[in-house]
DNA sequence: AACGATAACCGAACAAAAACCGAACGTCAA
DNA sequence: TTGACGTTCGGTTTTTGTTCGGTTATCGTT
C-alpha cells in the first residue's frame, strides 16, 4: 500500500469519517469547503491520487453527479442483528430468553455477509474457554446449511445439545474439533449445524 | 454495500426513527410533508432508490394499501477506529506496523466511550489463549490513566513487554489477575498502565 | 542558486445523475 | 362508493462530478 501525504491522509480520514459518521458520502463541495478549497477541481484531484493508491474506490461511471464514494477498507456501517437466545455448551439453546426482549446487537458491517440470515447468541458458561470463549461472549451466527471444513459451527448433538466447534466432513462422518488442538475431537454421524460463526465480540462492562 | 446521498440517508432515517418509534411505516405524504416536498411520486423515487441499495424492502408489488416498510438493514452507530499495531504477549507493542497504513476499524458504538482516546491492537500469537484471546484478534482500547479493580488492561512489564490482565491495587503493590482465575496471578509495584480494554472483536474468515 | 518534478491549487464550462413536480390512474378497505 | 393510498408517466430544475488549460508551492538534487 503505497504511502500518502498529509493533505490526502487529512482528506481521507475526513471522508472516511463523514461515510461512517454521518452514514453518506460527502460531496466535492463539501470536501472543499471543509478544507477550504475553492475549486472542486482540486478535490477530485486529490480523490483520483487516493483511488490511484487504493484507499478508495470512486464509482466507476462516467460523466455524471452525486455519486457516493465506496471505501476500499472494511469501513461500511455496523449492522443490526438480533439476538437469538443464550448457547450454552452441552445444553438447548436457549431462544426464550431474548424471545421478549427483542434486542439487537450492533455489529460491524465486516462480520455480517449476508444479513437476513444472521443472528447473534450469548454464551452462557465457562465450557468453552479451550474455544476462546469466555462466559458472556457475542458470537455472530449465519445460518448455513453447507458449511466449509475449517469452519466454526454452531452444532446441535443429539439434535439438541449445542456445542461450539470446528467443522470437518470425513468419510462418512462428521469431526467437530475444539479450537483447542489438544482436546478431543467428536465424531458424528449426522449432527445437525445450526449455523457458521462469523465472528465474536466480547464486551467489558464500563466501570 | 451501496453507499448513500445525503438525501437518501436522510430518508431513510426518517423512515426507519418513525419505524421504531411510532411502529408503523409513514405514508408517502407524510415522508413528503416531513420533507417539504409537494409530490409523492419524489418520495417514490427515493424509496425505489433505497430499496435498489439494499437498504429497505418495499411491500411486494401488488397494488396499494398502507404496508409497513421492512428494514432489511439497520444502519446504526459505529465507529471508526485507528488500528494502532500489534500486540504480542511479552515483546513490546508493535506500533509501526500499522503506521503508515493507517487502517481504520468499524466498531459498534457501544464498545467506545471515548473515541478520541480508543483504538485497536491485532493480537500475535498464541500467548493469551489461556485469557481467551487468540491470535488475530482485536482489542478495543481506551486510554485511560486510571482503571478501576477488575478492568481488563493493557500493561507494560518493566515499560515495555505488553500483556493483558486483570488490574486490582492492592496495598502497595498492583496484581494483574489472568482472565484464567486457575493461573497465577502477577505482582508489580509500578506497572506502565497503557489503557483500559474496552471489548474483543473475533473475526472468522469468510470461506 | 537553479532546476525539475511532483503536489496542490484554481475557475469556467459542461453533461448527466439526482431531485423534483403535477396530474392521472388503480387498488384496497371501510 | 368513497376516500386514502401507492403507482406510473411525462416532464423540469438543481446538484454534482468531470474535464481542460492553466498557476502556484514544495521538495529533493544537482
Amino acid at each position: 500500500m503505497k504511502s500518502l501525504t498529509k493533505k490526502q491522509s487529512a482528506i481521507l480520514k475526513y471522508v472516511l469519517g463523514t461515510l461512517q459518521g454521518e452514514g453518506y458520502s460527502p460531496t466535492y463541495e463539501e470536501i472543499a469547503k471543509n478544507f477550504k478549497l475553492r475549486s472542486k477541481a482540486t478535490v477530485a484531484e486529490h480523490l483520483a491520487t487516493l483511488e490511484a493508491k487504493g484507499y478508495l474506490k470512486l464509482p466507476g461511471g462516467r460523466g455524471g453527479a452525486l455519486q457516493p464514494i465506496n471505501a476500499a477498507l472494511n469501513i461500511s456501517r455496523a449492522v443490526l442483528v438480533p439476538l437469538a437466545g443464550l448457547i450454552t455448551a452441552g445444553k438447548p439453546i436457549d431462544t426464550d430468553a431474548a424471545a421478549d426482549s427483542n434486542e439487537a446487537i450492533a455489529v460491524p458491517a465486516d462480520l455480517v455477509a449476508d444479513p437476513a440470515n444472521t443472528y447473534v447468541l450469548k454464551v452462557r458458561g465457562q465450557s468453552m474457554v479451550n474455544e476462546g470463549i469466555l462466559d458472556g461472549d457475542l458470537v455472530i451466527v449465519q445460518r448455513n446449511p453447507s458449511p466449509k471444513n475449517g469452519d466454526v459451527v454452531v452444532a446441535l448433538l443429539d439434535n439438541a445439545y449445542a456445542t461450539l466447534k470446528k467443522f470437518y466432513r470425513e468419510q462418512n462422518r462428521i469431526r467437530l474439533q475444539p479450537a483447542n488442538a489438544a482436546m478431543q475431537p467428536i465424531y458424528a454421524k449426522d449432527p445437525l449445524i445450526q449455523g457458521v460463526v462469523r465472528g465474536i465480540i466480547r464486551k467489558f462492562q464500563t466501570t
